[in-house]
DNA sequence: AGATAGCTTTGATGCAAATCAAACTATTGC
DNA sequence: GCAATAGTTTGATTTGCATCAAAGCTATCT
């Protein structure tokens, strides 16, 4: 939460995280179609969302954890267009967007907090953009481990050492390509001594060798 | 406009776009690390939002037209993330942020009505992450020009021809193919008696033999 | 009108990743 | 503990698109 709140504030910014909805790992905390009322913010846990074309091909759009907030997509339309589903058990913050919309038209500074959440995400879409559309697979699968374990290490976890929430499915479709390609490209790295793997453990040994890959020119 | 304003508060919000910016065909109207002060909403005029890596290579994040909003990337970090070009002479209504935020907390209505605009551009671009992510070249064309052609049809133009107003290049970057593939797959549809060509301008004959490329399953 | 520059089309070839296939490993349930 | 299931790895082959190359078209300038 952003800073700039006094006690009497943060009571009232408390009503808008009333209720907590407690999201077993594999259950879908909402699904396309579904009507929108609440943004979530992940308190524990961790989420996949994805789209998919009527005949079934999955795309997955993101994978968020702690402190990130989703359910953005379903402002416009009053209804979800894609499915959130939780990676492992999680627990998040229901937050009516009614309450949202009262609350930051009342503290300029929840106002700036929600349009910032908002905008990052598009910013965040614009580089998987990047990626999908010119980036090669190792490019890509550099990219996703540097982005997952900066966003572990701003909580608090290592900065070199992660297990994987997702399968190697999960990973690739989100990358634009097949597990197959996902995991030589595991092995690949690996290969050449740039990360340790075992299934969903990953420890990275040569994070520069990573953001050379990921971007050739700065390094 | 969003509905639901009486004069005087038409006239509140005409403040908020108090200055107009014409912007020349091949100018920029923002830039990749500028300074975020405003978002601009094109009165009349076509614009290309893209993003670069350090290495050179470019990828279209959009392509925008009368009615619609850009600019949203900067509000996070307070500099923009992408480039917008015009791609033919342009003029844009330029609402300084802090406006925008103080206007809204005024007006429920015109809150909303950011709210969609962010979250419309959120959806968008996940649709895009499928289209990079699981579909192939003629389906992404496919898809490219049906909503390019509804969007048109939705500001009054004809719903089967239209003159397309950025390059194979272009187009190639946004939907994560080459200029060649491009090419090749307009002179496919071309041949099959979908589309006539005749380099930037393009008649639907069958749309819905697009429609079925882009969804096999809904045709 | 002819020349130049920018964009588009088409052809030939190459390659990165997809697909097909099978073995291997971890996890879950009985 | 064993069987069944889900996920991962690795190998062989195919393929859709990229790359390389050259010619054609359009617009602008002199």
């Amino acid at each position: 939460m952003p800073i700039g709140f006094n006690f009497d504030d943060m009571k009232r910014l408390d009503e808008v995280v009333a209720t907590r909805r407690r999201v077993k790992q594999g259950d879908l905390l909402f699904t396309s179609g579904e009507p929108f009322t609440s943004l979530y913010a992940i308190r524990t846990g961790f989420f996949k969302t994805s789209v998919s074309t009527d005949d079934g091909r999955e795309q997955v759009t993101g994978f968020q954890m702690a402190g990130e907030v989703i359910g953005l997509d379903g402002i416009v339309s009053d209804s979800h267009s894609c499915n959130a589903v939780a990676l492992e058990d999680s627990d998040v913050c229901v937050m009516p967007f009614a309450n949202v919309e009262e609350l930051s038209r009342e503290f300029p500074v929840l106002q700036r907090h929600v349009h910032k959440i908002m905008s990052r995400e598009i910013v965040r879409e614009n580089s998987i953009m990047m990626l999908l559309g010119n980036m090669r697979a190792e490019e890509r699968l550099a990219a996703f481990l540097l982005n997952l374990v900066q966003r572990l290490h701003a909580r608090g976890f290592s900065q070199s050492e992660l297990v994987l929430r997702m399968t190697r499915e999960e990973i690739g479709s989100y990358l634009g390509m097949k597990l197959e390609t996902v995991s030589r490209t595991f092995s690949k790295f690996s290969e050449d001594g740039i990360i340790d793997v075992k299934q969903r453990y990953v420890r990275i040994v040569q994070p520069d060798a990573l953001k050379k890959i990921f971007n050739p020119e700065t390094c």
